[in-house]
RNA sequence: GAAAGCAGGAGAGGUGAUCGCAAUAAUGAUUUAUUGCAAAAAGCGAUGAAUCAUUAUUGAGGAAAGUCCGGGCUCCACGAUGGUCAAGCUUGCUGGGUAAUUCCCAGUGCGGGUGACCGUGAGGAUAGUGCCACAGAAACACACCGCCGAUGGGUUUAAGGAAACUUAAAACACAGGCAAGGGUGCAAAGGUGCGGUAAGAGCGCACCAGCAGCAUUGAGAGAUGCUGGCUAGGUAAACCCCGGCUAGGAGCAAGGCAGAGGAGCAAAAAUUGGCCAUCAGCCGCUCCUUAAGAAAGCCGCUAGAGGCUCUCGGAAACGAAAGUCCCAGAUAGAUGAUUGCCCGCUAACCUAUUGGGAGAGCGAACAGAACCCGGCUUAUGACCUGCUUUCACCC
RNA sequence: UGGGGCGUCGCCAAGCGGUAAGGCAGCGGGUUUUGGUCUCGCCAUUCCUAGGUUCGAAUCCUAGCGCCCCAG
């Protein structure tokens, strides 16, 4: 299961408004960015005006993580399929980008252990207060 | 029955359901732009764009991979054609195939295998240069041990002679002859046998191997036969020589067009230019910058050296003709999750058997399109089909 | 997409057809009352992997694997 176009985050200057802009959350084999939403940055018609909910999320995976495609793509599903029960039904007053970033040393860990993390993470980013 | 060889097939076992993603199409709704009717507004209509909803269709591989070759396509540079030189090329037996190739098919020679069959970078080493460690006499022309003492000279002995001296006499081995044998080495100057000789040697002969010439045969690489004189190691994936081929540079991030900004020319003609190769027709035109850091304005962008079926030509690769089909086009990048039924396989263990376990479990390998094709290479679990070989047993 | 380079002992490395130098580290001995210093010795079965050329490949050729760099 993948998020639908408008929950997912386009374009160069998107990602790097959040590279330099985002707060940053670590933990041992991942870490996630959060920024405001800043939708002067979309140019493309087609999904600026629409928003499914206030977030828009982004999974990177480094090829350093896994050299074949077919691993990345599974961890990439995954991932998308567990962002999309979390956050669907959350609403806030803000809109947020999140952008997930998987270390090269994920690869040894199963994806259960690496969804907790992503849960830990968005707690501490203060999204998830009441789930756990 | 066992073990092999070759060729091919297919690639989450099949088929449904639900949810989800992407593209396209249709219908409807909303918003918006242009425009028509209308004096204007309201309203109605047409066209386009965006979003949403519903429905339908389609949605990765044999290698999509490595990016190792060859093209298509695009722009820049460039008068045309031919030749020479330089440069590059794993280009290098023959004939064919292909758009093209370092590819494919068929054959020749050589090598491997009992065989089916497999492999093959297969021009030139008297065009030249280089290298061949250690060992060995010597690695390209040499003599350490060894063999000989024909020929020349000498010493000693023997025989003859009174002596000088003489001798188809013997021994020694100085000059000399030899390259058979030993030893060295990956490799030592064609191999084996017989003759021959002082000893030897292609010195002579027979067979084998190699070279040259001639004849027959084949489209050719070659094959077969006869004759000849006996012939100077290996290495060119060392430099090189010979023959052949290539002709520039970049690459879809190519590139083109909307759009935006600036400058100039022209003001309904003419000229120039564009659509467009020409006529007619239409249009204001030209130049520069920009047109995102790969999509996020559009095109390029998926109809192609395309797939499938059948016929014909060919030994095959392949070619020709006909019919039929449309089969991914994303851009932080779509193919996933759950599950029903059928099908296939299965461990421990129990039992002692075409069984239970099993109304259970598993259905797995390599692996993810990114402008498109053809090839090569590499990765690949379990399986299916056909042909052939060898061995064993039975009839 | 195009181009360039590198893989040799645990680490740094030399060698580019003929027995794989050297340093650091490690191990063992000696010197010393002990430690350090010094000194002697040991340490590569496979030179990233697999084929090939050669009498003989770390070295030459081909294919693969891994790593790094450059250009837009």
């Amino acid at each position: 299961m993948v998020l639908p176009k408008p929950m997912r985050i386009n374009g160069y200057k998107c990602f790097d408004y959040i590279h330099k802009k985002g707060v940053r959350y670590n933990s041992s084999s991942i870490f996630i960015k959060v920024a405001p939403a800043n939708p002067s940055l979309i140019n493309n018609k087609s999904i600026k005006d629409r928003s499914i909910n206030s977030f828009r999320c982004a999974v990177s995976i480094s090829n350093k993580v896994s050299k074949r495609a077919v691993v990345r793509n599974q961890f990439r599903r995954i991932f998308h399929e567990h962002l999309q029960k979390r956050l669907l039904k959350l609403k806030t007053s803000k809109e947020f980008w999140i952008l997930i970033s998987l270390r090269p040393s994920s690869l040894d860990k199963g994806p259960v252990i690496l969804l907790r993390e992503v849960d830990k993470l968005l707690s501490k980013a203060g999204f998830l207060n009441d789930s756990l």
